[in-house]
DNA sequence: TCGACGCTTCGAGCGCGGTCGAAACGTCAT
DNA sequence: ATGACGTTTCGACCGCGCTCGAAGCGTCGA
């Protein structure tokens, strides 16, 4: 008999498939409602409030309510590397796709991750970013080279006085099993991504397609 | 609705107790037969049998029959990356321990993960070997540097010609957040630390303990 | 060949938890 | 105030899956 912190709890709540949906809809990053919950994990709106108040009471989820609008996020990053975890093995084990589909492929290339970029094109702009001394990479961490404040405002992000989020994280891909780059400026630049319209989003999926002159401009500015 | 991988069907495996104790008793590295696991679980031979074929059927397991005992272990790295990651959530989250036991203190010092060294030893370890450029770390692999077939053999660790699994690799350490060295010499090293009796096994646990003498030896060779 | 041993399969019991409709609650708009 | 809307709570239903005893199946040792 083991003891220790409580694993089967916590993987039971991802356990059952309506959570699960719920979870992985959240891994988009935008924070969403009830309804919207319940509509993505195809259960009504009792059990998915049901699924929502256990899913809470694990720590797994955050609320923030505005007005008669409730809005559920997940919890922290930590939780989200978990998913992805998961999400590793159950695509390891699960049966082998003959044929994976587009949208598998475009998840690979680029995907929200929870609230930045991820994919071979998130890892390959951490390499380069990393490469050309903006920003400093060791095992610990990652942080902000001397160049980085007048490289990024340049492109119109603000890497100035930092809020309690760390504005460099590294964060596991899943797909491409290397890291790519979290925090506040992960986060910066996904908005920017989306704000300039380089890509959008795949409609229910974290994939990102990227726009042929979008990609360019993208490019030009991370993978130079 | 979310299609993707099945990540509620792995989940819900590690989401029952008796299974997620069988599982954290497996992250011990060592195989154990259905009896063992039995016992771990706190739960008859029947009905380990039949969480095991699950576990087996869900690609979280191996199987190694010998005559008639059958040793059931870890599928493997991902796998145990995946508990090390949920553990970290239930750590999290879960009920804080107004105070942490001794066996919890134990854990972070030095514990076994799958079948290497983990914790603030570990992570030590691995530190002090890159600093010394016995072993080189980079993003995406650690390698060993030129004077590490010589640093190893004399100490009575061979790392020549390789077999399939790689010599080193990185594995994240759930405690203290940072990488320590598994692979092939990860696995050599908690030999070379167990046959020298150097440290032992607390019983019932992952927790290792060293000896005073164990532990100046240890450091002599890894930490000085 | 026979019994001992380790393990799995079978069958039955049963409780936990997911599910939804209806109703209650709180917020916003008119 | 009143109605519309988003959400939660309540109550009842139902089935999945966890559980174990007994029996069946291989493997090993004498």
């Amino acid at each position: 008999m083991r003891e220790g912190p409580d694993i089967a709890r916590i993987a039971s709540l991802v356990g059952d498939p309506a959570r699960a949906n719920m979870l992985s809809a959240l891994m988009g990053g935008t924070a969403l409602t009830a309804s919207e919950l319940a509509l993505e994990a195809g259960v009504s709106l009792p059990t998915a409030s049901s699924h929502l108040s256990k899913l809470m009471e694990g720590g797994l989820l955050t609320l923030a309510s505005q007005g008669r609008h409730r809005y559920y996020g997940l919890a922290g990053p930590q939780v989200a590397g978990m998913i992805e975890a998961i999400t590793g093995v159950a695509e390891a084990v699960g049966p082998k796709r003959v044929r994976p589909g587009p949208r598998d492929a475009a998840m690979r290339v680029a995907r929200v991750c929870y609230d930045h970029l991820a994919g071979e094109q998130a890892v390959a702009m951490l390499d380069r970013l990393v490469e050309k001394d903006i920003l400093l990479r060791d095992e610990r961490e990652i942080r902000l080279g001397p160049s980085a404040a007048s490289h990024f405002s340049a492109i119109g992000i603000d890497v100035g006085p930092r809020p309690r989020r760390p504005v460099c994280r590294a964060c596991l891909d899943w797909s491409v099993r290397r890291s790519h780059l979290a925090g506040t400026l992960g986060a910066a630049i996904l908005d920017k991504i989306l704000l300039e319209k380089w890509a959008r989003r795949e409609k229910d999926s974290r994939a990102i397609i990227f726009s042929p002159p979008g990609k360019q401009a993208f490019e030009r500015l991370f993978l130079a």
